[in-house]
DNA sequence: GGTTTGATGAAAATGATTGTCAATGTCGCG
DNA sequence: CGCGACATTGACAATCATTTTCATCAAACC
């Protein structure tokens, strides 16, 4: 039972200090982070926010489509400030270097066996993980 | 030695009521069911597995690869008896119906894109989603 | 039959996320 | 500038899927 749907976008949205530190924080690290990580790496730079604080403001920004977020294994929610275009994730399982690609061939796939089989509205969801260069075992 | 009739998977491996009620009340259903959702299926049935075991005997199963998991938006995992050769999920966010789809052009796509960035063990994960053709608005 | 050892499940623990709600901060307006 | 409506905050409690514990049970094998 999700009760965010209606965003009264724009209307009652006031900037605060707590807001530009969790903004701030996601542009200083560059790999993905949980809502708890952040909450801990703001308390130790002195901009303590509460951590539900952080929680509400990093749902607010994957709502707004501001950052992404993908569910790790364990079920967390991680976050990061990514490119505004749609694209999707290439990470590491072993050091978590994460490089963002595009693949027009996958958009129109999707778009093309979803219409194929009689849907609509179409969203889809796509991660590639393995082990980067400097992770592979070999040389 | 082949010469009884069922050596399951490796030795220690027994077979059980619960274990097998999980599997059939599995193939009794055709859309994704979490954990939670399949006890209730059963104690209705009179199958009655206690709710660990389903846990136990889903998550052994998605490990064997005998079914296919994928974590909904709210984090809880749900399970589907499916073929068993690699595909993905179209799924209407309506009604639940589902239908797998597969794409070689998606599967040449990810591992060219990943090899391309000097990765390797790639896997991926895709899933679709959107209205079908009955709850489609309109017509 | 008896022994071995994996399997079961009720209850308690875990841990991420969300709800509550009084206190506080923002910002438009006079 | 000061006021007041109301968005926002955050300490805390609550929720909820999943895991752990651990005493008990029952396949598999002799
Ligand atoms: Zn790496
Ligand atoms: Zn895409
Ligand atoms: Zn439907
Ligand atoms: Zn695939």
């Amino acid at each position: 039972m999700p009760m965010g749907t209606d965003r009264t976008a724009g209307i009652g949205v006031r900037s605060t200090r707590q807001r530009s530190a969790v903004i701030t924080a996601l542009g200083e690290v560059d790999d993905f982070r949980s809502s708890q990580e952040l909450h801990d790496y703001l308390r130790a730079k002195g901009d303590a926010v509460g951590l539900t604080t952080v929680y509400r403001t990093l749902t607010a920004l994957a709502a707004a489509g501001q950052v992404d977020v993908i569910v790790r294994d364990d079920g967390e929610s991680v976050y990061r400030r990514c490119s505004g275009s749609h694209h999707h994730h290439l990470v590491c399982r072993a050091c978590g270097l994460t490089v963002e690609v595009t693949g027009p061939t996958v958009e129109t796939w999707a778009r093309g066996v979803a219409t194929e089989h009689g849907f609509t509205d179409v969203s889809h969801t796509l991660e590639l993980s393995g082990l980067c260069s400097m992770c592979s075992p070999g040389e």
